[in-house]
DNA sequence: AAACAGTATTGACGTGGATCAAAGGGCTCC
DNA sequence: GGAGCCCTTTGATCCACGTCAATACTGTTT
């Protein structure tokens, strides 16, 4: 049973235009002005929890969701229960883009960690967007940032092997957590070796082996899923050079 | 420098509003006053021989194209060279979304045959969808099947066998020469072996093997580059019973 | 019609990663 | 704070696909 709450300092702060996500996420290129008309559309926020389901696939499409706190995973699941992982989204990341072409989501997302997200209902983001170009712009280069994403991960898996795949993850994350003012070298991995397989196309042992291989080379410090990289110009070298 | 050109039959007869394609491009879910708009915002036609780039990685980016005839393959080459085709595009759909991100194309569009592509001018595209809101609305569409479609290409080609791999591109052909109005078991493939194994994450040898696999059990008759699909629901059962 | 280049097929063999198996370590949840 | 379970690591073996190589086919050019 849901109850009326009064609005909290908590609510206040977590406005677009006081979020310090905002330059990674959909305000990004809007003056304040704009910002507090896209703060007025962010309806709600919802909060899930470790393992639950933000959205299955099936499910009606009606909004898109900013991270606001925590991490995900989305994935695809095929009638006979393989499954492949598609993503992971850290915070300032939009989750529910593959709604729009069906009305209805195609994969799962499910959170990594406790999370937060943002509910951006979709109709009302096209009206806004009808009115605020920078907005407009801002959502379709990040409808293409995803497209552009989604090809260089069929590069590697279409045409990397297994220590490949597994650098270009690792650096992947580092510049990520860079982007969100954390260390580049050193980070905490919220999902399992099985996790990360299925992403990049391995099994969970064949991560665990590479991991283990960059640890012998000094390439990285692991422990469990606490990683440090302790070169990554070489961690670069192994992805370019392709030493056949 | 440009001229002023009088409008001849050839022009009109490729108008949007005339082109029977438009269900499946752009126009879609557009009432004919909105398609005259749509229509002057086309600025020109561009003719594309085949093996010619439609743009490279690293072009600016201006604009969107819609295939008109013909058809496409798109790629992303690394340094060390290796290259990784990352789809085909047949008439009616749309090339080019992956440079809205950046400003810059990042990836090559090749001609597979003589081709020919409406050019879409991309801020003046931004701006009539700012007013229509159906051509909004479908654009959205648009970009967000792309998102899904590779995500059906990463579960191809993370968790897949050759054999299903090759099983799923075929039917993903045959609905698309449906869809425009072409035999749903009967056509021709405009890449090479080669080109396919790419875009399966597989050699052109296993490909080549997968076919000759495929006509042992009657599954379809190949020649070359001309399929003929002999047994649908047995390419279908391939992909989802995989029988470990 | 011959010559050619690009494309496709097929065979023999090698290998990277999958699979199977077992043991140890660290979280999570009482 | 302890019990249990999930996660990770590591080893041994296997196999699907890659690699290398030879031959054949097709469509194009002259």
């Amino acid at each position: 049973m849901k109850s009326v709450i009064p609005v909290t300092v908590v609510d206040i702060k977590v406005a677009c235009s006081q979020c310090n996500l905002r330059e990674l996420c959909l305000p990004f290129g809007l003056d304040p002005n704009e910002i507090d008309q896209l703060d007025e559309l962010v309806g709600s926020r919802r909060k899930i929890k470790r393992q639950q389901h933000l959205y299955r696939s099936g499910d009606n499409f009606e909004a898109i969701y900013a991270i606001r706190a925590g991490s995900f995973k989305t994935d695809v699941i095929l009638e006979d229960g393989r499954d492949q992982v598609t993503g992971f989204q850290m915070t300032g990341e939009v989750l529910g883009l593959d709604g729009i072409s069906t009305e209805h989501h195609s994969c799962n997302a499910i959170a990594l960690e406790d999370s937060e997200v943002c509910v951006i209902p979709f109709n009302r983001l096209e009206e806004l967007s009808r009115t605020v170009e920078s907005l407009q712009h801002q959502f379709h280069k990040i409808m293409s940032r995803e497209i552009v994403r989604d090809h260089g991960v069929m590069m590697l898996l279409g045409s990397m092997r297994a220590e490949e795949r597994l650098a270009a993850f690792l650096l992947n994350m580092s510049q990520r957590f860079t982007a969100r003012g954390f260390s580049p070298s050193e980070f905490h991995l919220r999902m399992t070796r099985d996790e990360i397989g299925s992403y990049l196309g391995l099994k969970l042992e064949t991560v665990s082996r590479a991991f283990s291989r960059f640890q012998e080379e000094g390439l990285v410090a692991v422990q469990q899923k606490h990683i440090r990289i302790l070169d990554t110009p070489g961690l670069k070298r192994l992805l370019n050079h392709h030493s056949a």
